[in-house]
DNA sequence: CATGAATGAGCTTTCATTCAT
DNA sequence: CATGAATGAAAGCTCATTCAT
């Protein structure tokens, strides 16, 4: 289930925790600038045990980041899995996603720094589209079908969504803020109801434009 | 008008045209795992002289991000210039946006990868803000004001558009596709007319329901 | 009888078979850069098992030098031991030397490369003084008092053979010919009778210079 | 001329020459056990600059041996090539060789070390080969053919004399003593008379092997 | 008795940076 | 002005060794 390259040994679940500290570190300073003394310091694993579960530096790394991804997937597709109107649902998700984010926050900077460098030992791209873009995808097409979601473009659409959501969410990351919920409900507020004045449907798009 | 720290010396303008060479090194490995040697290697210009000018490694890496980010708002300034609706400036903008994305790539990961990294001598969240968001507010607030966008909360339709723009660009970037008007069209469909079945106004949602 | 550091337990016989599949190792890397993993795969013993009975990487060399050492101590007293003339005897002991290093090559090689290394456990010089030097001695007086071998240094003449069949014994490991016997009877034809046009005896050249 | 892999720079005269400062360091310890500081320490070279000249440890040994194998084979050369019968030549080529030994123990000792180890970066038996053995076998040649050395197999008699004198060298080494000429000329003696009482014919060996 | 797990100590190597020319 | 040569500083990784079980 797991995105990541397999740990040649099983890492004990203390270890993982204590790992888990390890984040930010990678977050702040990327993989090259964090020092694995640092690691070990801030999680109290020695050095050299570090060494002892994982092959280098980066598979440290690449394990935080796959646990993120694992459960980012778990919370987005235990919101999506909630039953209700594909509006319903895709509203839950998004909001969940959103908490993701505020509770992942360096973690998921992380993700997106990563994302497209080429040598990266966990495949990001199918990581994030696994843990976020499918669940989209899915109650978007769900709405589509119980007539809830007025979509056109299944795909255009998650990138949107997806965009819209983490845009935000990264904005509240650098300047937080109190009103997370009412920024949250305007951001869903565009998502649905988009800017533009009146719904073009766009068969008939020639006619509307002169008016 | 740069964001930049001041080079200490006057770059000369040859020197500044191959270093926009070394913008795809810093983006691939970030700016701790780039090789200033692979900088001097891959732009000609020795190491000693890279020195000559900038004062650190990540005084390189600053000129070409704010050089990137001056790019970036002239090209979207200009685009908002152009006379129009705000709905069709707006329209322009993303267009345009998507464009400078698509060839600026490796440096526009790069501004996200460094966004939130507390250290960088560029403040990459001003940057951005005057580049994209500042226009992009502009823009919708034009179409509030001339009545051709249905925007209730400028702030976070900067934010929807923003992230369904960077998002769908950075796609286009990972999967190179040649439908890319295609998509840039799904994208701006669902920006302009949202998600939702039906428009609701939030303080008049029975009334406008019955029209 | 062994010059070994005792070990500090008994060692199981199984092991010390198993033991010497390290001596290649050794012999191809030296101590520093062999490495105690490699010995425990090599030799299926399990590193924590080779520590059980081993106060330490080095103790491990040691014991494989003194078994090889104590082999070839055994082997060549057995060859002087056979009966005959102090040439025959001479005669076998050098065939049996080249056999000894064609069958053990590696640990022969190490033997040279730690002898006269300061630090070694096991005193070399004197293993092989007592397992090659001392039995050649004790040939060569035998020669000198049976009348068989025209000796006039013994140590010198110990040396002399010894190192031509070190010499030859070690060219024949580098570069392995199937004109083995050949080899070895022409290097014994030049023991035996010298490269000079005459022999001119040192108290009496001008006596013997005209029989 | 340099058996040695290439130096990436030009090793500058002054470094060269503090550079064999650290052949005793390698000889006493080995490739893998002589730390990098301390031939840093020892020749007063920074280990940073080290690294600068070379591409790592093994190549600074690498250097050393070559740089001994180039001396050897320039002073045998020259021993060989004063005019003279074969066997005149040949002694001064043995007298030079053992003079090398006696001064360059330590590099000596760590050649032959290296001898056969299969990863070496110089090919030190056709060093070797080139140093020692060829000038031997050329001036073994010349005694057989102006008739003043007894040389049946040149190749074997090579064989024969370099072990002769490199075992006696290391002698020396290991037990130093202050009658070195002696030792020599007793070595010389056997090389020259051989152990034999009498020369046996090869061809007529039947006949002796009777009495 | 044997051994898997864990780690302290330290070394090679890298690289940003300086400076004499 | 520009730069080749040189180096101080630090980091990743290895490995011999220990010890609880």
């Amino acid at each position: 289930m797991s995105v990541s390259a397999a740990a040649v040994r099983t890492l004990p679940s203390g270890l993982a925790e204590r790992l888990a500290l390890a984040a930010d570190l990678f977050a702040e300073h990327g993989l090259e600038a964090t020092r694995v003394d640092e690691v070990a310091r801030i999680t109290g694993i020695p050095r050299a045990t570090l060494y002892y579960y994982f092959p280098g530096k980066e598979h440290i790394l690449a394990h935080l980041l796959s646990s993120t991804l694992d459960d980012m997937a778990e919370r987005i597709e235990t919101a999506a899995a909630v039953p209700g109107t594909g509006r319903e649902r895709l509203e839950r998700v998004l909001r969940e996603h959103l908490a993701f984010i505020a509770s992942h926050g360096a973690t998921y900077r992380l993700l997106f720094a990563e994302l497209g460098r080429a040598a990266s030992l966990v495949d990001i791209a199918r990581g994030v589209d696994r843990a976020i873009r499918a669940p989209l995808r899915a109650v978007l097409q769900a709405g589509v079908d119980d007539g809830s979601l007025h979509v056109l473009d299944v795909h255009a659409a998650a990138s949107v969504v997806h965009g819209a959501v983490l845009v935000s969410g990264l904005e509240q990351l650098l300047a937080p803020s109190d009103r997370t919920t009412d920024r949250t409900d305007a951001i869903l507020q565009v998502v649905f109801e988009g800017l533009g004045k009146e719904r073009v449907d766009r068969r008939a798009a020639e006619d509307d434009h002169g008016h």
